[in-house]
DNA sequence: GTTCATATTGGGATCGTTCCCATAATGAGT
DNA sequence: ACTCATTATGGGAACGATCCCAATATGAAC
């Protein structure tokens, strides 16, 4: 039973030392201590079993060595390989991550944000629900967000190039031969990726001198049902053979959820029809037949979030911080190479 | 700029009381203050933006409201739903959650170690790669195990029932008329698990009076090479098609890629062969065939957990708690019914 | 009016560290 | 031998809360 802790006082005791002196040796702020006392306080450290109280230290150091992490939901396998990247390059900086689901909630939102004024943390990574940036400012922590927000002019900010990840995906279609190409997103929620998403496809198609046919925007929830209603849409278009070649969904749940519908109806993606995902979750690489999607550099957002994190807990007053990362195109095989028999 | 910091000192001295005071107010412990002074100190706290800090606070009551759970990966979905049920019951009691990655490795499981006793958390979950039953008990705070563990006489330990879980999927598979069922499984880092599975496994067939043979018993990596490995593995053998009619993987993961692989040499799943899984992952309702598999209770062994660590920390010499949940089959379509042509 | 219980408040001490300043010791430079 | 810098150490005061105990006020009971 090891039950009582021992403090800095029972080491400088035993070692016959002040707890000046230990608390030189175990805060390694270079105070200058001779060998011989060092030897002595590290053999006491040793016998006691001595442990240092971070917390404590926090105190008079304000530093608590933890930061949090609010996501929309620890489970979905995008946030969680983001927050794995955060955690994997903070934790050899000897922080602790907390993270936080807010399930799209605002409510869920403002209770983090209420821990993160007691002084918990040391610095904040976000996706928030809600575009109130005024809120993280006043949060009086270093904070970096996640997300493409052109709102937050001001904070650090780490994302996905959406505009550029729809123009990959837009890319391949065109030059695997589709010239109908149809675009599955949502419109509630987080309209600033419609926005972006729909120029882009507008945009992609202007340029090639494709028609804009506006029954070929769909507008979907980014979810399995919403794959399943999107496929019902689509099937119930007047004459949708001749009108769409292929398929660009939202994001990679959409997609195989409409992948899987539309077999019911005996249309087989990547013989009947192309379609291709958002995202690249792990799913994705085993349907049948495997998906043909976008991938978001997840890894790289949650490295990057971290180190941005990181400079700014150094230095609060530096230059905002903003970086985009491309999407990479993961070809598999729901989308028809058409090239020959157009 | 509101960067200067408030605290209790603040308050007391606009609210004209001292600190005692507005400690009483602010920790809802229930000391006797007056109606006019708690208003009073009320509109100051207000007035200020006073926010209470914890860790100080924690210093002197030795609370952190920080609890570990320690899982081997947050990005997979099976520890990251775990996880998720453990915030969602912890956070409501005013905890926050730390979740580490230990990836399998024993190095980053002991720096976890280290954390949790520089009394950083009141309690911890945790799922240990290692059976270093000692090294949990003399982390001095409360800890829960995850898992099946005989071991660990004396800690709280949650977890699935494997015994019963494989029986079900067993009993599955025997009630759809399948007679010649393969067992796959994985030998080595968990051989508890080997051993109960195949415990189970030789323990249903001598029940039903059916014949063990040992060329049935695969071996694999629980991973997707474990599962092309476990195709081939089965073509190889010979005259299998004879010999097998079904096939029990250790894992969801397994199942679906030995169901990918299977495919190339065109052996579908749920038509030439059943297959069933363990886990039931999401991925698995997406698959073609949606794969049936034993679907493992993550989210009331998350909860469980919780609510033991709650109890054991309120009471820390209470009666050590097991708690084993079963498995519940998810049917779906990769198995054969094979009850009408048998 | 005295006594006693109860409600309310304030004043330190305390939790385990770090930080600032004072002091002592050492040795080099003149 | 006398200063002066440098190194090694100790003694308290912080950090921001809680907690214990004492002090005062209030009112009821005798």
């Amino acid at each position: 039973m090891n039950k009582q802790k021992i403090s800095i006082h029972e080491v400088a005791r035993l070692a016959g030392v002040s707890k000046s002196t230990v608390s030189r040796v175990i805060s390694d702020k270079g105070g200058s201590v001779s060998p011989e006392t060092l030897e002595r306080v590290q053999k006491a450290i040793e016998q006691l079993g001595y442990r240092r109280n971070i917390v404590a230290a926090g105190l008079r150091t304000q530093k608590t060595y933890m930061v949090l992490v609010m996501i929309p939901d620890v489970a979905n396998p995008f946030w969680s390989e983001i927050a794995r990247a955060v955690q994997d390059t903070l934790e050899p900086e000897g922080y602790s991550v907390v993270i936080g689901s807010t399930y799209w909630s605002e409510e869920r939102e403002s209770r983090y944000y209420e821990l993160a004024q007691m002084a918990r943390f040391d610095g904040v990574i976000l996706n928030s629900v809600t575009d109130n940036i005024d809120k993280i400012k006043s949060l009086g922590v270093p904070a970096v967000l996640i997300g493409e927000r052109t709102a937050a002019q001001d904070i650090d900010t780490v994302g996905t190039d959406t505009l550029q990840a729809t123009r990959i995906g837009m890319e391949y279609l065109y030059e695997t031969g589709h010239r109908k190409i149809a675009l599955a997103t949502s419109d509630h929620g987080s309209e600033r990726y419609l926005s972006l998403r729909a120029r882009a496809y507008k945009d992609f198609l202007h340029e090639k001198g494709l028609p804009f046919d506006p029954a070929l925007l769909f507008s979907v929830n980014l979810d399995a049902e919403g794959g399943q209603a999107l496929a019902r849409q689509l099937l119930s278009l007047q004459n949708w053979a001749a009108r769409v070649d292929s398929l660009f969904c939202g994001n990679d749940i959409v997609a195989i959820s409409a992948m899987n519908e539309l077999r019911k109806y005996g249309i087989i993606a990547g013989i009947d029809l192309s379609i291709i995902g958002m995202d690249d979750i792990p799913a994705s690489s085993q349907t049948y037949p495997p998906l043909t999607t976008v991938r978001k550099p997840r890894e790289r957002i949650g490295v990057s979030a971290a180190q941005v994190l990181l400079k700014r807990m150094c230095d609060p007053l530096g230059p905002v911080e903003k970086h985009l990362f491309p999407g990479e195109l993961a070809v598999r095989d729901s989308v028809i190479d058409r090239r020959g028999t157009r």
